[in-house]
DNA sequence: CTCTATGCAAAAACTTTGCAGGGAT
DNA sequence: ATCCCTGCAAAGTTTTTGCATAGAG
């Protein structure tokens, strides 16, 4: 995998959000793992930033949530995952291993709703067993 | 609303659980409110139980997700609300509100998953404003 | 009678906040 | 030079645990 640090620093310039190292190294982890949870990333940011901490990246998540940057994956019975917002996709989650799976969204979705509710989104999650735990 | 204390009961001790008055409440709590939080929960069967424990409502909710007599619905930035679980449905949630409404399943969802990979379920959350709302 | 559930208190786990110093623009 | 970010420590929140007593089957 290349270095994506330019990129990453461009991506938070363009948010309105200061370039630092500790951000754009949680971007590349979370880049590098997919999905990754506050532990994850924490861990994982550590062997770099040695006396980072916690709160930092707490903070840091919670700036780029709130940026649009990244996106929370809400799961029944897990902990949070946080993947960079990329183009529209859906979510696979095996129920053996728990790992969380990016996948083509329907082609389309024909939903009935109720008189006077409109829709904006709509996010499908599969769950199933993936090809590992299979 | 008519008393399903009785119908409560049955569908604790259906899943090998004791059905005790506070488990009983909570259900009928989740019932009359739809989709609950922790809090909800708890405040509203402090009305009844007046010395009840938030550990005991904790415990009640892990044990009857484990049972599967309720079940968790996680949507991002939000606390997890708990539902009774019945026949297979959709969420709406409204952006304005925070208020969850079940919705129709949509008749048919074809996604298309990578080589290896199968699924068992499949769960569609809408986001969007609702007609109080709107 | 036996075994699980409850209530209470304490602990653990998780997340946010305040502030002083450091770094980015 | 200014304003935001970081790291640390403390506080706040949320959830779990241990134990004695009460209650369900």
């Amino acid at each position: 995998m290349e270095n994506r640090y330019l990129e990453y620093s461009e991506l938070l310039k363009k948010n309105a959000l200061k370039s630092t190292p500790q951000r754009v190294a949680m971007l590349g982890i979370l880049e590098k793992m997919g999905h990754a949870d506050v532990d994850h990333i924490y861990n994982e940011i550590k062997k770099e930033f040695v006396s980072i901490s916690l709160a930092t990246v707490y903070k840091n998540i919670n700036t780029m949530l709130e940026a649009g940057i990244i996106q929370e994956i809400k799961v029944p019975q897990k902990k949070s995952k946080f993947e960079i917002t990329k183009h529209k996709h859906s979510h696979f989650i095996c129920e053996k291993c728990g790992e969380v799976f990016d996948i083509k969204r329907p082609r389309q979705l024909d939903i009935e709703l109720p008189e006077g509710f409109r829709a904006k989104e709509a996010s499908v999650m599969i769950h199933g067993v993936c090809k590992r735990c299979a």
